[in-house]
DNA sequence: ATGTCC
């Protein structure tokens, strides 16, 4: 009877698309021929038939689930034959994975635009670091899981050296002032306008998350979400923030819409690959069209969940500033994972996605975290048209999560933390500084995209403890 | 990235 542990998130481990094949598996699991089936062989099986369908195509047990991974032109959506071209920038350490499904998202009928950005790697659908434009559609998985997910930078008027008189109690207010893993929440959560938004009560998948977004407020989450102390070190004497050049201590925050975004992702996605049947290698780029019912709904799920994540970035600020005593002289807030309506060069209306990649309109400040041991940049768009104005979102991931626990050993990482002057607090192996790219390659590569205004250089650190043994995946 | 659900 071991088969019917198996569940549908197993199922999503292995690349089971949402939707009709994980049902029909599970369904078919149930099936008494199977029922001295364990887990491990099921699931094994189960690549199989999802690796090499045609050989299935006859058994008339597993017939039905093998069609849904064989390309059926009378039910799916076809994808253009010819690959739309499109910017690569970095493209030497870009890997293959995140370069073939981004051709594949440029082979989609409502495709208009592309760029993939210099910290690109593989994930669900379009990849992390990709920019895609589309005509009157929007593609949850071109959004991602995490909608909304964005960096907050406050600027103090307090001198760096602050850091060093002040190392203990600076990570004791972390330690006090923020919440990060699945279940840690404040127990005093902010009351934020945000709850009282309409959509909380006109949308029935935002409905059911409200107790959770209340309680889930100026929570952090987990990943590669952090926030930290550091020095900001302005070197530009024009950087529309009004600072001196000089050196601040600084608060910058990444994290996003939490479980709120996470069940409209899950959700709406959902309803978009059974609405928008696509072959196999395209499934999860399935769209809703704008115009219709379920497009509107998710719009205006996803713009609620970007101003839930901007509202739990202010809380984290809030809650820190107060703690500090100081009020900031600057801030600055952009978000990734998220899907703008924007004009084209050539003057077409677009939806365009960036999943992991920076807005950088002309103009427009953002913040490009590097990791724990290297420094961010405080950036300003340039407007650049063949990156759809946008930039990276990061350094990128050098190493998999998975890579990077086989990897890497916890003396290493403490090491190399002590080496760099870096206080942390949580923070698992598959975080660590190792795993990710060198942030001064990642910036030379767009030097067309943004004018640097400054830096942030971390010192003080927290993040999740990590997940152990837990497998993961991803990563916005 | 989330919640533990087909």
């Amino acid at each position: 009877m071991a088969t019917s542990k198996l569940r549908g998130n197993d199922l999503r481990k292995i690349g089971f698309p949402e939707g009709r094949a994980t049902t029909l598996a599970l369904n078919i699991l149930e099936d008494r021929q199977l029922k001295t089936l364990d887990k491990g062989s099921a699931l094994a099986l189960l690549q199989k038939i999802k690796a090499d369908p045609y050989a299935y195509l006859r058994d008339s047990l597993w017939r039905e689930l093998a069609k849904e991974f064989v390309p059926d032109p009378k039910r799916d959506v076809t994808l253009n034959s010819e690959i739309k071209d499109y910017r690569r920038y970095g493209e030497a350490f870009i890997e293959d994975g995140a370069r073939r499904q981004m051709d594949t998202a440029m082979q989609l009928p409502v495709t208009l635009d592309g760029a993939l950005m210099p910290d690109a790697h593989q994930g669900y659908g379009l990849p992390i670091g990709g920019v895609l434009a589309v005509d009157n559609a929007v593609i949850p998985y071109g959004v991602g899981m995490d909608i909304g997910c964005r960096m907050a930078l406050s600027v103090f008027p307090v001198p760096s050296h602050y850091l060093d008189q002040h190392t203990q109690e600076l990570k004791k207010l972390l330690h006090n002032h923020t919440r990060f893993g699945g279940k840690e929440v404040f127990k005093n959560p902010t009351d934020d306008p945000i709850l009282e938004r309409p959509e909380f009560r006109e949308i029935a998948v935002v409905r059911g998350k409200r107790d959770a977004a209340y309680n889930q407020l100026g929570s952090s989450g987990s990943g590669n979400h952090f926030v930290e102390w550091g020095v900001v070190e302005i070197t530009d004497d024009d950087n529309d923030l009004d600072l001196a050049p000089g050196q601040y201590l600084g608060l910058l925050s990444h994290s996003g819409s939490r479980g709120l975004g996470a069940a409209i992702a899950q959700h709406y996605t959902k309803v978009a690959m059974s609405k928008c049947p696509l072959p196999p290698e395209a499934r999860y780029l399935a769209w809703l069209d704008l115009d219709s019912q379920e497009g509107q709904e998710y719009w205006a799920a996803m713009n609620l969940a970007g101003d839930y994540a901007s509202a739990c970035h202010r809380d984290i600020h809030r809650r820190l500033s107060q703690a500090l005593g100081e009020k900031p002289l600057a801030k600055v807030e952009n978000h990734h994972n998220f899907a703008w309506k924007e004009t084209l060069p050539d003057g077409r209306e677009a939806i365009v996605h960036r999943k992991g990649a920076t807005p950088a309109g002309k103009g427009v400040l953002g913040v490009i975290p590097g990791s724990m041991t290297a420094p961010g940049f405080i950036v300003r768009g340039r407007g650049e048209r063949d990156s759809i104005q946008s930039a990276s979102h990061g350094a990128g991931r050098r190493m998999s999560r998975t890579q990077a626990k086989q990897n890497l050993s916890e003396g290493d990482v403490r090491r190399h933390l002590r080496d760099h002057g870096i206080e942390l607090i949580g923070g698992g192996l598959d975080e660590a500084p190792m795993a990710y790219k060198d942030i001064h390659q990642v910036m030379a590569h767009q030097r067309d995209l943004v004018d640097v205004l400054g830096s942030f250089t971390p010192r003080i650190v927290r993040m999740d403890a990590g997940g152990g043994g837990k497998s993961r995946y991803g990563g916005e």
